[in-house]
DNA sequence: TCATTATGTAAAATAAACTTGACACAATGT
DNA sequence: ACATTGTGTCAAGTTTATTTTACATAATGA
């Protein structure tokens, strides 16, 4: 799943880490989902969308 | 996570079994999204908002 | 040069999503 | 009375998401 989370963490000058923080999941869940091993959870696609203050459409697109 | 499938599917009088086909899932798996007992996962949310013609949050709500 | 930070990745374990197959029950139609 | 349909649920199994721990490497700063 195609996703714009290293766009959106640059323009908030975040680490992966920070993000993961943020989000209260490990450093390597927010790796995995930005180098698309895997797609985040529906609970957790909600969270990112709201940290960032978008619809999920908008950060995350099938395939 | 809160959901209106069971409403969806009423307007277009369709049968957990009709959704399932439709989406290519078990019919287990969509009783089981309706009556809460778990979520569905982000690529099974995108394709139900993408039958409904719908955003994945004018469906899904957290808790 | 040394320590720190950011990122990628791996392995092993647990949890969550999803499958198939099956059974029960209520409602409907023949 | 019988068969069918829709829904709820359970058990056992597979796949996917997530965790913790750990290691490698590149870039930055003291």
């Amino acid at each position: 799943m195609r996703n714009r989370l290293k766009i959106l963490r640059a323009e908030r000058n975040w680490s992966q880490a920070d993000l993961a923080d943020r989000l209260s999941v490990s450093r390597q869940t927010v790796n995995a989902i930005e180098t698309e091993k895997y797609d985040p959870s529906l609970p957790l696609a909600f969270k990112i969308a709201d940290l960032f203050a978008l619809r999920i459409e908008d950060i995350f697109a099938p395939a």
